[in-house]
DNA sequence: ACAGCCATGTAACTCGTTACATGATTAC
DNA sequence: GTAATCATGTAACGAGTTACATGGCTGT
C-alpha cells in the first residue's frame, strides 16, 4: 500500500480533493501555486505533467482525454494512497532553504550597507507575500466552516500568516541591531 | 567573475571562513550539521567531497593532499567569488517544505485525533532542534563581538531561535482551535 | 492574417540523495 | 585481534529544473 512517491505526488494528489473534480495539469498547476507555494515549493508547470501521467500509470488518478487537454481525477486508489500516506508515514521536520540568513551569516565577507538593503528587500518581499496569501485567506471565507474540507486550507493559511508577522517582526528587530552595531 | 555555482558551494565557501582555514571534507560537513542546516539544507557527505573538489577544480579553494585527506583552504578567488556572490546575485525569497503544514492542509482526509498528534510531535521536534540551536548559540559567546567575523553567526543564530519560539506559538495555538472544534 | 499569449507537452541536464566499497582508528 | 566506529571516497539514481518545440486561442 505504501507506494513510495515523491512528496510532490501526496501534495498533487491532496489538491484533487478539492473543489471542481476534474481539472488539466494546468490547472493543476494555478492550484499549487495559489497554495502550496506557502509550504512547499510549487512544482514546476512540466513537472505536474511528468507527475499527474505517473500517477495514472498507477491508477491512483484517472485520466480522461476528452478535450485538448488530459483531465485528471483522483480515484479510489488515489484516496487511500493519501490517507495511509498521512497516517503512516513520518512526518518529518521542515527544511528551509533562507538565502537570506545564509547571506547575512557570512556578513563579515560584505559591508553593512548591502547586508542592511538585504534586509530592507527581504522585509519588502515579506510584506509582498504576505499580501498574496492574505487573499488566497480571504477568498476561503465563507467556506471554511468547521467540518468543511476548506477548513484546514483556512487555519494553515493563518499559521503562514502568522509566520510571516513573525518573520517581519524578527526582520526589522534584526535591522536595528545592525544599525545600532555601525553607528 | 560570476561562475554560476549551486548554492551549496558558496555556503560551503562560507564556511570556510571561520576558524582553521584549513580543514578535510568531514569537518566541513561537521560545520554544515552544526550551524547551516538551520537556515538551509546541510548537505550530505558525498556531495561535500564532490563539491569541494569541484571548488578546487575551479581554483576557489586550493586542495592539500598531506594526511590521508585532502585539506581544503579558501583561496583569493574564493573569497572573490563569494563576495561578488553576496553583492552582486539576486536574493531570492525563503523556500520552506513544511511537511507538518502540507499533511495539515488535507486535513479532511485524515482524523482529528492523528492531525493532533501530529502536530504534537512537532513541537517536540520544535522544541529539540531549538535547544540544538541553542547550543550553538551558546557556543558562540565571547567570540561574537561586535566587529568579530563571528558576529553575524550569532545574530542569525538568534533569529533562528526567534522563528523556532513563534513557530511553537502558533503550534499550540493551532492545537487549541483545533481542539475546540472538535469537541 | 498575424502578433502575442495561453496551454501541452518532451528532452536534456543538474543538484543532491542513498547505497556501496574500502581503509584507518579506537575500545575492549 | 576483532568489533565498532570514524573517515574517505565512488557510483547509481531520482527529483525537479530550464530549455525547447509546438499547437491553439484571442484581439486587432
Amino acid at each position: 500500500m505504501s507506494q513510495d512517491l515523491p512528496m510532490t505526488a501526496y501534495a498533487l494528489l491532496g489538491l484533487l480533493t478539492f473543489g471542481d473534480p476534474e481539472v488539466t495539469a494546468y490547472e493543476l498547476k494555478q492550484r499549487a501555486d495559489s497554495t502550496l507555494r506557502f509550504y512547499w515549493t510549487s512544482p514546476a508547470m512540466s513537472q505536474v505533467y511528468s507527475e499527474t501521467q505517473r500517477l495514472a500509470d498507477l491508477g491512483l488518478v484517472t485520466a480522461s482525454g476528452e478535450g485538448r487537454a488530459t483531465r485528471y481525477r483522483i480515484a479510489d486508489a488515489g484516496r487511500d494512497a493519501l490517507r495511509s500516506w498521512i497516517e503512516e508515514t513520518q512526518v518529518g521536520f521542515p527544511v528551509w532553504k533562507h538565502p537570506v540568513a545564509l547571506r547575512l551569516i557570512i556578513g563579515h565577507v560584505s559591508d553593512p550597507a548591502r547586508l542592511r538593503s538585504m534586509l530592507v528587500d527581504y522585509l519588502a518581499d515579506l510584506e509582498e507575500t504576505r499580501r498574496d496569501l492574505q487573499e488566497v485567506r480571504d477568498r476561503l471565507v465563507g467556506a471554511d466552516a468547521v467540518g468543511e474540507p476548506l477548513r484546514y486550507p483556512s487555519l494553515v493559511a493563518d499559521w503562514g500568516l502568522a509566520h510571516f508577522d513573525s518573520e517581519r517582526d524578527i526582520t526589522r528587530d534584526l535591522l536595528v541591531r545592525l544599525d545600532e552595531e555601525t553607528t
